[in-house]
DNA sequence: GACTAATCGAGACGGTACGTCTTGTCTTCGT
DNA sequence: ACGAAGACAAGACGTACCGTCTCGATTAGTC
């Protein structure tokens, strides 16, 4: 028989302000500058109500990552037939959120949080497209032969990705055909001739 | 007629102290939880004089960084005339650090200070043997062939330490094989057959 | 015809555990450090259940003391028919109270309850074998010719046990004699050949 | 050599604001709903000022007893040579707080204060006029042979402001007299003839 | 027996206040 | 003039309780 249980039920109205309120306040001030007290009292909520269900402000952050309120667009990898058309696609478009006004400081402030939650770290990969999704197209890729079979999958996600990172916390600015250059590298057409 | 300074210099044996005490306590705690107050007190120094030089926490674990002071070892590209064991001699060096007891934690840190502040950022990439060097050792390459001559050396550095910091923050344990597969998806033979 | 209840009915070993919990928190804790949520969690008894009966902590600590759960004796005036020796044993009783340990903190536990609710003042006074007792005992003694008629009793009953109070509240230790020096003071063979 | 002291010196402005708004909150609230934090907010100053000087909210209300911002006049024994009468109109100044409206309730707070601080248990006796300056008259009152010589003199004090204690704890209206019933009580010319 | 209430335990809720910690500025004094 | 020491205003932290409300389960009468 199942475990019954007593008492009054989690709030589910609470549970969707808190996170709304998260997602408000992220946007605005970014992840160090985001107060657990701000939080409570844009929620219209208790900070006890925040702490009974969260254990840190790095979950709560995990948590709306994984609902999509912090990114404004799914990073999903689309499958059109052609790899380097699909990366590059990809790639642009998470390039384009740091051209964005606020969209560098968001990325950052998403790395920053990672910094300090696994949960966020692990999170923050598989928001941006990351690696499941990437390893997935690569390997439709491999068997239509557009890769060769043993090519390292995963790393060259983790790569892809990573170079996104990396022009976050630089602040070395996105030009044109950025996107392109950096598939071409992890592609590999950068070899020489054999 | 210049101008002729008065008072005291600053004091180099302060700097010192507190680049080296912001240095330990950074070791011990972590980026976020390094205090000025108790970088003060290390250094037995007055916070006032830590503010006078440097406008931030962000700036002081710059100038540290800048000067070595945080990551174990220097992470200079060597060139023995193979681009490839080159490589992935530097990628496993910068793994090792994850694989370190703290290491991993070291390395967050460092993000979140790049996070935070524009000058750790673009020296965290010139401390971990980034663009520059890793530029330079590819150009060196292609002036021997190895490299074709249009090869998008830049975004090949970025998407090799880009790698390494997913690898910090999504806390995927490194694997043997991994450096080597992480630069030959960089370098490429994973190219199908023309 | 009286409206007839239906449903439940008051749970006489809800209310017995929560007195006991309250009066155990009470010894243990003092007036107010004593947390409505610990003598529930204690009782083992739903809040709600505390405040269906209650409507304050006060009320409730008012309630133990009415049961004799607070204080260790009862301080009822014995009358054998020498009125100082019965005034100077009930004042040695009290003052003993506070040369217990933990005693003096009880007392001022009680006065604390006092100041924050009506009832726990006026039934202090009573526990106290205040006044309704000492005026009785009184009237006695004005009855065999100890006392002059005119004697203010209600006034002499409070300046006892208000005597007691303040040295409670001002924590100077009972010496021997002090309790009989006291009713000598009241009962006024302090005053000079007229 | 005395030690010598470096840095910024205790804000004197600071401890007035201090003590001058909880003395205004203390008036208002009571002690009990006396919160630090409003003190802090109204006197315009960080929390840790005040926690940097005082331990606890006790030794802080005691500071202010101590400065006589409490309570509206002082309380001392004035000597005109006539010691019932010096009483009475001790006594009746201190009958008359409880009168006014609110002051029953600014001397509960003050009993509720030196229940949980031994400071304020001390300084209120004194603040009321307190033993020493009840004891220094009696004295004189003895010397003028108003009082036998071996009267006791603490004792009657404390009995003398016990009374006024419990007449607040025990929310019973001062009547018209009872202020020279009360000291006739103490005074002892209840006694019987002998 | 079924229905109807009231009571029970448990515990989530919006809040208030706590006492601690850190930030960046300001002040004082010793060198 | 500079440096150490450290006080200051501000405000976030995470915890403890408050008193109310909500849940199912249980317990008594009434029908």
């Amino acid at each position: 028989m199942a475990e019954r249980r007593r008492g009054a039920v989690r709030s589910e109205s609470a549970r969707r302000a808190i996170l709304g309120a998260t997602a408000r306040l992220f946007a605005q001030a970014g992840y160090d500058h985001l107060a657990m007290e701000r939080i409570a009292a844009e929620a219209g909520v208790g900070k006890q109500t925040i702490y009974r269900w969260w254990p840190s402000k790095g979950e709560l952050v995990a948590e709306c990552l994984l609902e999509g309120m912090l990114l404004p667009q799914r990073f999903a990898l689309i499958d059109t037939g052609d790899i380097r058309a699909d990366l590059v696609d990809w790639i642009q478009r998470l390039f384009d959120i740091l051209g964005e006004p606020g969209g560098e400081g968001l990325m950052r402030s998403l790395i920053a949080a990672a910094t300090e939650n696994a949960d966020v770290g692990r999170r923050l990969r598989e928001s941006l497209g990351g690696t499941s999704s990437v390893t997935v197209r690569l390997a439709s890729a491999v068997a239509s032969s557009q890769l060769r079979a043993d090519a390292p999958l995963q790393e060259m996600g983790e790569a892809l990705i990573g170079a996104v990172l990396v022009r976050a916390l630089s602040r070395v600015p996105v030009a044109e055909g950025d996107a392109a250059r950096l598939v071409d590298a992890v592609l590999g057409n950068s070899v020489g001739a054999s």
